[in-house]
DNA sequence: TTGAAAGCGCTAACAC
DNA sequence: GTGTTAGCGCTTTCAA
């Protein structure tokens, strides 16, 4: 039923009348071969639908060229946009890009970097949930598998990643609140336990918060995937002082506040202003625009790849990259209400 | 300055002093050693850093357990979706995911179906531009090669596809305009050419037209990755009959559509009614939420995966698999201007 | 329970 | 310009 075993190398030679290592130098070094002969094995080739099996090339050659991308989740489009990324940055090379998810769960890590590895890709370009301390990553610099984080950052710069600052720009985001008269304003974030971005956020968050000499509150921290936030948001507008704003840690999470403090009956930014971070495609387009810190995807990924590649290419280790963000206004935020303008 | 060959199988063997089918046997039937053996290869592997390379073995066993995904692009949340639900089913039978992706153009589909076959998938998952004549897609026949198309959808179900009945979910969309007291819709579409989606969402939506006995308009064919809407849709509504709703063949593009009425100055939905296809995450969590038909996207996915599975265990070539679309009402759609309810 | 041997498809010396 | 040969890492008979 299913598929016939694909031509061999030796097929085609038996049929071209010719060796097997002349049906090579075809598809390696064309230029080699008598005019006369590439024609018939080519015409052998096509005969018999052969295609080189990459199988045995990377065997032979020790060398796959093949990059592994483990990523959470595909469903948050700030990591398909960079995967999209990588794949553009892999085709021009000729690179393949086998892809592997964790939904979130650092214990997942472990299996999926086996497999990667297994397959004996070249370098791997990786978000892990916590890039500080982390196994899989002592693993790799111990086997000296080249691989790049993106979104990750590490204090110190003593990992190989692409980002943008993450505390910086969390900073800039929560400034721009201050900026338009907020005192009370929280945090919504996604698992701390699963995203050092999240902290690093909520670590500018808090900077911005004590440079402006506001009381930082604890954060809401709520699940990646979560679907209902209104329990949270209840709570948090529950407390004695009511924040006016909310920061949230990512833009999916941003727009899952704003349909559920709707469907809470407050309005956005009526009552509540909100920010989001990561800037995906579609924040921008929906109306009122998200007003959110914008971090280039695809640049991300396309970067990390290009850093692999010269790694690959005899290049050292590549040093921190850190990538511009960028405060997108939308129409998420306005003054809160009662406020006098330049207070 | 990179990673160092990594131990061979040979390498542990000598170390634990037994055989390397000793070694392959420890990882691939593990019950046929003595268990002091396998203490002492175990052992031994770990003390090396041992990985069974994936290469010797695929070439050894003459299957990868490996999966080839192509699709237009992953900027757009539904492909990359879909491609979560394809990497969620992989992951659970230890399959691995090779990924390309053509930027909706066909003429890359040859390049990226090639580099995906001389790695051995042992089945394609695929968004074709255009599936009912396609060359790759003949070639993957003629060469028995297991695939499943998702989205793409064949009249005459004369080829392997899971997606939903375009055409009919469509229709419904259409209808649910034509309920609402419009007369005058228009569709904006993805190119014809990149999309045959596109072309039968197009017969969905004349279906609906003629049904009603309203005058279908030509198509508002605009590339997919379109960012600037505004010279098409104002041609559109300076029409002599400009029309009153308009129904996108995709979210995207639906949302780029809202954001471009407003900088034209046009209320969604006050002025202009808007109904997508898709159903992406997203366009369901924005305000007001869009109306538009709900594909499964991750389901379609898994089983495209699934089925694809189920023909490499010898099953037959998978039947097209039609999966229920669904309407969701959002806030994008009221009746037009002046009409009066029920007429 | 373990080992020896062969071979999967391919490429790169090396020889002619 | 082309062929011969060896071997990349692994698994699987087959024999002991």
């Amino acid at each position: 039923m299913t598929a016939p075993r694909p031509a061999t190398i030796q097929q085609v030679a038996r049929k071209a009348r010719v060796s097997a290592a002349t049906v090579s130098r075809l598809f390696n070094h064309p230029g080699l071969l008598d005019p006369a002969t590439a024609t018939r094995v080519r015409r052998a080739a096509t005969a018999l639908n052969f295609r080189p099996s990459r199988v045995g090339r990377n065997l032979r050659t020790e060398a796959t060229r093949t990059l592994g991308v483990l990523v959470p989740t595909l469903a948050n489009p700030v990591f398909a946009e960079c995967l999209d990324g990588i794949a553009a940055a892999a085709r021009d090379r000729g690179y393949s890009i086998l892809v592997e998810t964790t939904d979130y769960r650092a214990d997942a890590e472990h299996a999926t970097t086996e497999a990667l590895l297994g397959h004996r890709v070249e370098g791997l370009i990786l978000t892990v949930a916590d890039a500080r301390r982390n196994p899989e990553l002592a693993k790799l610099e111990r086997e000296r598998v080249p691989y790049v984080l993106v979104y990750n950052q590490v204090p110190g710069g003593r990992r190989p990643t692409v980002s943008v600052d993450n505390r910086a720009a969390a900073r800039d985001a929560v400034r721009l609140l201050v900026a338009a008269g907020h005192r009370r304003i929280a945090m919504v974030s996604g698992s701390f336990r699963a995203s050092d971005r999240a902290q690093l956020r909520y670590l500018g968050y808090r900077d911005a918060m004590a440079a402006a000499r506001l009381a930082a509150a604890e954060p809401v921290e709520v699940p990646f995937d979560i679907d209902d936030a209104r329990p949270a948001l209840a709570a948090v507008l529950a407390r004695r002082s009511a924040p006016t704003a909310l920061f949230c840690s990512n833009d999916l999470l941003a727009l899952v506040v704003m349909r559920d403090l709707a469907r809470l009956g407050r309005a956005v930014p009526g009552d509540v202003s909100v920010v989001g971070f990561d800037g995906i495609r579609l924040s921008e387009v929906l109306q009122p625009a998200l007003t959110t810190v914008v971090q280039p995807s695809r640049a991300i990924g396309r970067a990390a790849a290009e850093r692999l590649f010269a790694e690959l290419a005899g290049a050292a280790r590549p040093a921190p990259l850190l990538l511009p963000h960028r405060l997108r206004a939308g129409g998420t935020v306005v003054p809160p209400r009662g406020s006098s303008p330049k207070s």
